[in-house]
RNA sequence: CUAAUGGAAGC
């Protein structure tokens, strides 16, 4: 059993779902690690249906859940934004007394913030015996998310206050909030921290970073941070060409995302809409279209309504009315 | 052997 368990996890590793389904239909016997592993591999590529579907496979096979498939069944109700399922689960984690399990804790916190109840996540949390980090960054990205980032850095300080070391999780979340709230002071206080913790160099980090310099009209420091990595993913280059396109730099993130090519990184969607944006907000009409035209004949992304409204944005702003109203009507999603 | 939290645009 073991050994397929192994195997079937290696093919979930690897993305390859069929095989690891495959695998586990023909096992003759199998463990809880075994229904685990399936339901963790499922819900990890937001196969989140097809996750409740084992889990409740397993119940009526005479299974006992263990913390480790309550976790991986409630990522998967986070991911559906279903109450619904998840409250469910929840009597049932009450019913196996795993209420007070760390994971399962955090697990129930996080499946009730993603689907907009951050009161009940919130209570979860307190209701912990126990918290460890991921309990804590539950809580401060739940209510960031949720809208509440005036609160984020005081939950911050309490962690910090009960004995806890902020991760380079809870550093994108509590820079994201400043970067929401265009707080500058405190940003850069959360950015000396994270310097003195070492967590400089973490992707999240430095988007966000970027993010929240750019919105605090930082622009050089966002340079700064984007500079000082050098192998940096398709996201902190997004983050960058919207900075630049936040503050009129339209050229510049222009260059950024032929460097981007060049450098062999795959823009997608959200790439697409920062540089729309940027060509937008310096009537960079000509290019605005190329890249609409990129996006599609290159790329292959199909645009989102965000997109066309960025270019015929443009279009009207440059005075071209009749191609903006061809283009509205062209588009091949509805208009608002 | 299997488990929970994070980053970019717009809003």
């Amino acid at each position: 059993i073991m050994s397929c368990n192994i195997m079937i996890n290696g093919f979930v590793q690897s993305g390859d779902l069929d095989n690891a389904q495959k695998m586990f239909d023909e096992m003759p016997e199998r463990n809880v690690a075994t229904w685990n592993a399936m339901v963790s591999g499922l819900t990890q590529f937001e196969f989140n249906e097809q996750g409740l579907s084992i889990f409740s496979e397993m119940h009526k096979s005479g299974f006992l859940p263990d913390d480790f498939t309550l976790g991986s069944v409630l990522r998967g109700c986070a991911g559906l934004r279903s109450l619904h399922a998840g409250r469910q689960v929840h009597a049932y984690v009450m019913k196996c007394g795993f209420q007070f399990n760390l994971i399962v804790g955090s697990s129930l916190a996080h499946m009730y913030m993603k689907s907009g109840s951050l009161e009940e996540g919130e209570k979860v949390i307190k209701s912990m015996p126990i918290r460890n980090v991921v309990a804590w960054n539950t809580l401060i990205s739940g209510k960031a998310q949720n809208g509440f980032s005036e609160v984020v850095l005081d939950q911050y300080n309490i962690m910090k206050h009960a004995g806890l070391k902020p991760d380079k999780i809870t550093f994108v979340s509590v820079i994201s909030s400043c970067s929401e709230l265009a707080t500058l002071g405190q940003g850069q206080q959360i950015h000396a921290e994270i310097i003195k913790a070492g967590a400089s160099s973490g992707a999240g980090v430095v988007s966000s970073l970027i993010s929240m310099y750019s919105r605090c009209g930082c622009l050089e420091d966002s340079m700064k941070a984007f500079m000082e990595i050098e192998d940096g993913d398709a996201v902190i280059w997004s983050s960058m060409i919207a900075a630049c396109g936040f503050h009129g730099k339209g050229e510049e993130a222009i260059k950024l995302f032929e460097q981007m090519e060049q450098g062999g990184l795959k823009a997608n969607d959200v790439t697409f809409l920062s540089l729309l944006y940027a060509c937008s907000h310096c009537g960079l009409k000509e290019k605005g279209i190329e890249f609409l035209d990129l996006m599609v004949e290159k790329y292959g992304l199909k645009p989102r309504l965000e997109h066309y409204t960025c270019v015929v944005d443009l279009l009207g702003r440059s005075g071209c009315l009749e191609e903006a109203e061809a283009m509205i009507r062209s588009m091949p999603v509805k208009a608002d």
